[in-house]
RNA sequence: GCCGACCUGGCGCAAUUGGUAGCGCAUCGCACUUGUAAUGCGAGGGUUAGGGGUUCGAGUCCCCUGGUCGGCUCCA
């Protein structure tokens, strides 16, 4: 080895290199953009150290894109600041598919500002800038950023305690860093900005990949006591053609829409008239919704469930005794006060009451619990019910049926004793999945909601706590599915496992929760007589599967993008006659369908039949029948479906088969 | 709740600098009777979200309220 040589490796193979080389000279390839030395993330330009193990960071990877969407996030705050160079900087993270980045700015930007921004980072692009890494001490950082407020507040909470939460990206671990863009040729300084990088080695790589999207509010640090600052989104590619699939897939996004859907299907509509957050069901939802719940229900019946019901309303004192009053006040709708009455002599004659919409079923179900005594023989006990519960959610908050003020839990509470905790756990979780499962979504994962040390929102002792959440983990484990940790997600009485459920498009929602609960018990006093004759409080179990109906309903639309598998869809089939005069042979069929209970219609409409095809097709109809002289003539139909693909001349009795088949097993078509 | 944008027949959208509110789909009527995604003709339908103001005149400008959308915060 020459002495001006040292050894590294590289993309695991040792190789020699002069000393002093730096990445460029290891990676010729221009698609590479950072690499890892020694696993940390680095500019290119890092000069390499004998015996460093180096990796290539190609752009396309996930570091790459992040590097990538970070440079943008910088291009784009250099090229606010030199539109107005009053705009303070706050903070600017590549995110998923894109970055954003905060400023303190007078006035809010416009849509015909984020083009001008666009404009100009495009020229800073085109100049081809190169990011150049300087690494500094706190007091140089202070004195270089001693115009940004919000950069010197992070240089300050990483001096005093390292926390900067969702600072990360401006100030890492260890020695502060500035990147400076070096303006080509002439190596003048144009911008610069604390980062803990690392960058593309020049803003040329952003290329024309890149759109600013929107400009939203977003509080500094991600707290509502902090100011507003103007934050602007933006997405970024490494090559124009993945940019336009992006946006084509946003627009396919926009499409499954359950509002837009549940608009054009005319399934559902939150009418102005009532109040936000609170829907109305239209017929062709409400049979989706009907089958929704008989099939629910049916399951529950077979599972061992009992059916109960309760009020929408109830005096304060049972939400007092619950703890959800003192808990959850503020997302409560205020109470219906009833004024105490008295008669001429100034008796009470009727008490004054608060009453309150219910948010919550499980006190209603706890009551039921206590209406008699009970015995370790009724236990488990398992109530269910569709209990319309009324949360008031904030107004900025409400997306349609996935978070409402009004909606219908499929709620359920299990009642058990310790020794059968586990064991009713294990069931529930498994009756959940294949649940779920039934409905069309199959690819799960877990996340266990813990408590917080030391926060007091969370009731109850620590050992209690500690058996609920181990008796949890060990469910959750030996379902074999991914558990994530979620600490601080519990409800303020107990831990939960929540199933979140991925989509057709990969987009995860958390579906339903199963919570333990050794508070609320206590809270109510409620008991068993146990084998030994001993008094013992049961645990409780609170459980819903779809969550909300509302929220599932939208759910399921999303995921099916309209399309509900024919169990499910309004109409299972629609009889499109070629002429008038087949459409008594299509009733025909219709009828001895309907007999089963396949909902059909025939159309009879005035409209050409190819017109009423694209109807029923824009509608989402899972079966087209059609016939006409040929079919009628060998007593057969001909199958028109979704994906435009045909079938002729079935005969009848396999059509009929066929249908009846698809709705049966649930499959979608 | 906060910031911004928006609200025009059932739905989707137009309407110059403030000057008679239009179009497509849907609806209704008439004609057409058809083999796999839009037949033709005609008709009806709007106090421009609600309220207030400026103006000779407001869909358009200003204020208030409600709602929607995009974010932030929150979500038992």
């Amino acid at each position: 080895m020459s002495v001006d040589n040292i050894e590294i490796i590289v993309d695991l193979e040792a190789r020699e290199v002069a000393t002093g080389s730096t990445g460029f000279e290891v990676f010729a390839d221009r698609q590479v953009v950072a690499m890892r030395v020694n696993g940390e993330l680095r500019d290119l330009a890092t000069t390499l150290s004998a015996g460093d193990d180096i990796s290539a960071v190609h752009i396309t990877s996930e570091d790459g894109l992040n590097i990538l969407r970070h440079s943008c996030a910088h291009v784009l705050a250099q090229a606010v600041q030199s539109i107005n160079p009053e705009a303070k900087l706050g903070i600017g993270p590549p995110i998923r598919d894109g970055f954003y980045y905060d400023f303190d700015v007078e006035i809010p930007f416009t849509p015909d500002d984020l083009k001008a921004i666009e404009k100009k980072m495009q020229s800073i692009i085109k100049a081809g800038q190169r990011f150049k890494r300087v690494g500094v001490s706190d007091a140089q950082a202070q004195s270089r950023l001693s115009a940004e407020p919000y950069k010197l507040e992070l240089i300050s909470l990483k001096s005093s305690n390292g926390d900067i939460g969702d600072g990360g990206a401006e100030v890492g671990a260890g020695e502060l860093s500035i990147y400076e863009n070096v303006t080509h040729p002439d190596g003048e300084i144009a911008w610069f900005d604390l980062c803990r990088g690392p960058h593309l080695p020049s803003t040329r790589m952003i290329g024309n990949g890149f759109a600013l999207t929107r400009s939203a509010a977003a509080y500094w640090r991600g707290n509502e006591n902090n100011k507003q600052l103007q934050r602007i989104y933006g997405t970024a590619w490494p090559t124009k053609e993945e940019l336009q699939a992006h946006l084509v897939r946003q627009e396919e996004a926009a499409k499954r829409d359950h509002r837009r859907l549940g608009q054009e299907l005319d399934l559902f509509s939150f009418p102005d008239e009532i109040g936000s957050g609170l829907a109305v069901f239209h017929p062709k939802g409400g049979i989706i919704r009907r089958v929704m719940e008989d099939y629910s229900r049916k399951r529950h019946e077979e599972a061992g469930y009992e059916f109960v019901y309760s009020p929408h309303i109830t005096k304060s004192n049972l939400f007092e005794t619950s703890g959800h009053l003192a808990w959850y006040a503020d997302g409560m709708f205020p109470p219906i006060r009833l004024d105490e009455e008295r008669d001429e002599a100034g008796l009470v004659r009727k008490q004054g009451a608060d009453y309150y919409l219910k948010p919550m079923n499980c006190p209603f179900h706890v009551l039921v619990y206590r209406s008699q005594s009970r015995s370790y023989r009724d236990l488990p006990l398992r109530m269910f019910e569709f209990g319309s519960v009324y949360r008031y959610e904030k107004s900025g908050v409400l997306p349609g049926l996935t978070r409402a003020r009004g909606f219908t839990q499929d709620d359920a509470h299990l009642f058990v004793t310790p020794e059968d905790m586990e064991r009713e756990l294990t069931d529930v979780l498994n009756f959940v999945l294949e649940l779920l499962r039934d409905y069309g979504l199959n690819d799960f994962y877990l996340e266990l909601s813990t408590r917080e040390e030391g926060n007091p929102k969370f009731v109850g002792s620590d050992e209690i706590w500690d058996r609920a959440t181990a008796a949890l983990e060990k469910v959750a484990g030996e379902s074999g599915l991914t558990l994530v940790p979620d600490p601080g997600g519990a409800a303020f009485y107990g831990p939960k496992i929540s199933v979140q459920a991925k989509d057709a498009i990969g987009r995860t929602w958390q579906m339903s929760t199963i919570q333990l609960d050794f508070n609320i018990p206590a809270a109510f006093g409620i008991d068993y007589t146990a084998a030994d004759g001993s008094r013992q409080t049961p645990i409780m179990i609170h459980r819903a599967l779809f969550g909300s109906i509302e929220r599932f309903f939208g759910v399921l639309t999303e995921h099916y993008a309209g399309h509900f598998p024919p169990w499910l869809a309004p109409v299972q089939v629609v009889g499109i006659p070629v002429a008038d005069e087949y459409s008594a042979y299509l009733h025909e069929i219709a009828a001895q369908l309907r007999k089963q209970g396949v909902r059909i219609s025939v159309d009879d409409s005035d409209e050409r039949m190819q017109k009423k095809i694209r109807n029923h097709t824009l509608a989402k109809v899972p079966f087209q029948l059609i016939a006409g002289q040929e079919d009628r003539d060998n007593n057969a139909v001909s199958f028109r479906f979704r994906d435009g693909s045909q079938e002729n001349g079935v005969p009848r009795d396999k059509a009929v088969a066929r249908i009846l088949a698809a709705i049966e097993s649930k499959e979608q078509v």
